[in-house]
DNA sequence: CCTACCGATCGGTAGG
DNA sequence: CCTACCGATCGGTAGG
């Protein structure tokens, strides 16, 4: 009875950010204007400045939400799994999950990246490396249990992993039309094909069944 | 002598483009404004338009000016190899060489598919559909023959490559830096980790020499 | 190719 | 959470 104040305010500022990440997404930070965010809520301009302070605070709180669920998410992934390949599977089913969820993320994403480099380059290295640092080893250790293929560079494999995984959500209402519609691709064509290719260029064995040790 | 006066418009007109590449390319087409373009060309504002009618004139003729190359540059790519494994090398090389030549191209396309993807997919149906369907139709050819993987999905595969490369490119000043000093990238290990990705889920033998027919 | 200028929209503030 | 309003900047025009 206390918070039901805090609680409204709390969807409040959750409604503000789904509606900020969606317009930041499809029309970039700068094409989205505070107007039609708080259109997409249903509230005044200024209702929502009274949340967030700014437009650039409301973008970083964007961000903010988008690292924390990796943060939450990554020990688990990197921890629960019988064998190489079951590692790579999960992690790369989730990754792309979460952003085929609402492709709203990845777009905002990649056009984070692309917008402010030196801002993300930061927020990267302050919350990720420690997680990425974990993927080379265990792709360094699956080189010397000789599952892995010797001539994986891990560092560059693991960009190609997130660019693809990012990428082909984030563009995936153009590239799906690139073909007549006799040879059309489903969401879930270019998603296996995604799989299929990180998985040869990883794997001494692609194929194997779940136990690789 | 008679068309002196058309050469120098013509100059002027392409440091007109060359700009704004780049402007749209760092900041987006909303985040770019004309006054920073014709800052950078060094005229004035108005005088910018009496060369392109109107902000949005100016970025089709960037768009047109990437496509252009790329009708030009396309036909030569895939007919001069002498093998599979050829077609594929040089074909990847030059996609990504254009695009490093100039990281504005690939960061002003990867802009244009997420801010206008009707638009985009529509160009690229009209301009470059009949090579992308040779290039399945190489890989197809490929499986054929036993060169390349039977579990290849020929449209998927070049979405993934193209994915690839351009978004390496474009995001290459975020992602080379995802790595502590020590374990530092160049771009050379990247787009080499690129290459190699895209070669061994592509090919029955990866690393085979140059004829394989 | 320039100077001078336009209406519209932007992010943000005052005050309640 | 709202109405009313601000200065700054936007793309674009008039006129030379």
């Amino acid at each position: 009875m206390e918070n039901k104040q805090t609680a409204r305010q709390g969807d409040m500022r959750k409604a503000i950010l789904d509606a900020a990440m969606r317009q930041f997404g499809a029309q970039g930070y700068e094409g989205a204007s505070l107007q039609a965010i708080a259109d997409e809520v249903g509230i005044a301009k200024p209702s929502l400045l009274y949340h967030f302070d700014s437009k650039n605070r409301l973008r970083k709180a964007v961000l903010e939400s988008l690292l924390d669920h990796w943060k939450n998410e990554l020990p688990g992934l990197l921890s629960n799994a019988d064998s190489e390949h079951d590692r790579f599977t999960s992690t790369i089913t989730a990754l792309v999950s979460y952003f085929m969820e609402d492709e709203s993320r990845a777009r905002f994403a990649l056009r984070e990246a692309l917008d402010r480099p030196a801002e993300i380059r930061g927020l990267i290295k302050k919350h990720l490396t420690p997680w990425i640092a974990l993927v080379t080893d265990y792709i360094r250790l699956g080189q010397r249990l000789g599952v892995v293929k010797q001539n994986v560079n891990p560092e560059g494999y693991i960009i190609q992993v997130m660019t693809m995984a990012i990428g082909t959500v984030a563009l995936g209402h153009v590239s799906a039309a690139l073909f007549g519609r006799d040879r059309a691709l489903s969401k879930e064509d270019i998603i296996g094909e995604m799989v299929r290719v990180g998985r040869e260029a990883l794997f001494v064995n692609p194929m194997a069944p779940n136990k690789d040790r």
